[in-house]
DNA sequence: CGGCAAATGAGGGATTTCCCTTATGTGCCT
DNA sequence: AGGCACATAAGGGAAATCCCTCATTTGCCG
């Protein structure tokens, strides 16, 4: 804001994907749409937080699924350390819980990747003079989640670790609480989710992006 | 073959992705690489086999964990409509028996959206003049499959039920056997593949592709 | 302060897994 | 004909699950 726009070269982007022909087409429509010239890409979560501390660009192109770091984190950690970064989130990933997460950690910018493109090319120019937009389809998603079961802290960690494949026993050692503990928020967790096996628990603890398909496990 | 190669507009592509951006990138490198115009694109596997019949083009990119029709049968179905036509999959599956699979099928070219793009860059024409290439992380993934457990039919079937969350009765009534044989299969099936719980089982199930994360269950 | 949600823990019972052994029939290959 | 993989089925036992009820402590909010 207290620049002109106008300038070649004032606007740096970093862009964050797992596959290079995304980075391509981002970085493309960056500097088309938003005239910021990409100095740097990553294709995990570690390199790109690295990137964003070293670089401080205008514009970080993100996105949620990609190895090592995952999820809120790399976002969370990026704003850390350059708090006047836009953030764009383009993402694949369609779990409620986590885009809505997104929203209230303050995103810039969410895309999904089979969205309408046009929604994000419109985007870019009002996100970097300060606007934040959320893409219909994620706010469709979103506000499904609104409606859905709201899980505890605790419910969400046994969660996460049936999903890796603990019995009680383990989860209970993990947590530091008695095997009739985990028992009973697995109950809870199963009532909640009007679920009955773990296979599907599983199914939710995937649509809810609470397992990392790629490396876990 | 028994037209000369350069002329303007001979060959013909069709690009199938859920992703808008990576079929704008795919069409890029097939006119680049390749002198193939991109004359459609499909974002499910229906619409793939639906354009591939209408169209018979010399090339189909095709992803292979789109909605919609997955999966190798895509890839068959395409086949059959217009076998002269080359299919290169581009796809960011993971799953070594789905890979496989392909490969025996008789696709062109096999590359995996994580890799290094040069080798896609440099296989086109090899392809468009009937080369098979696959790319070498492929190939790696393939390779690590050759010495991985083999499972019979029926245990694929047990496990794919198992993954959908259906415990052991209902398997048994839907497979038409005893509920004791569903229990042996079960046994075989953690043994062959050395996990102990549902949820590794799952994990399994999903890095094979056996699942498909966003629209069963 | 009373009410309430969250987390903790236990009792207890029905059901299901998990995993071992043993056994039969079928079909395919040599 | 013999060998072998596959599918089928059963017995049986240890362990884990699923799912009730009940109870306590903590902390927050009006």
């Amino acid at each position: 804001m207290t620049q002109s726009a106008s300038a070649p070269g004032a606007r740096t982007g970093i862009v964050a994907d797992d596959h290079v022909m995304l980075r391509n087409g981002m970085s493309t429509l960056l500097k088309t749409h938003g005239d910021v010239e990409t100095v740097a890409e990553a294709a995990t979560g570690i390199d790109a937080i690295g990137l964003v501390k070293q670089h401080r660009p205008t514009v970080l192109s993100l996105d949620i699924g990609m190895p090592y770091a995952q999820g809120i984190d790399v976002f969370v950690e990026a704003r850390r350390w350059s708090p006047e970064t836009k953030v764009i989130v383009f993402t694949g990933m369609t779990s409620r819980g986590l885009l809505s997460e997104l929203v209230t950690a303050g995103v810039d910018g969410l895309f999904m990747k089979n969205g309408d493109m046009d929604h994000l090319i419109k985007a870019i120019p009002l996100i970097i003079s300060g606007a934040r937009v959320i893409s219909p389809d994620a706010a469709l998603l979103i506000a499904e989640a609104e409606d859905g079961p709201e899980l505890t802290l605790r419910e969400r960690q046994v969660l996460s670790l049936i999903a890796r494949g603990s019995a009680n026993r383990e989860i209970a050692e993990r947590l530091g609480v008695s095997l009739k503990t985990v028992d009973n928020h697995r109950t809870n967790l199963m009532r909640k989710l009007d679920v009955h096996s773990v296979a599907e628990l599983l199914s939710y603890a995937l649509r809810e992006g609470l397992l990392d398909t790629q490396h876990e496990l």
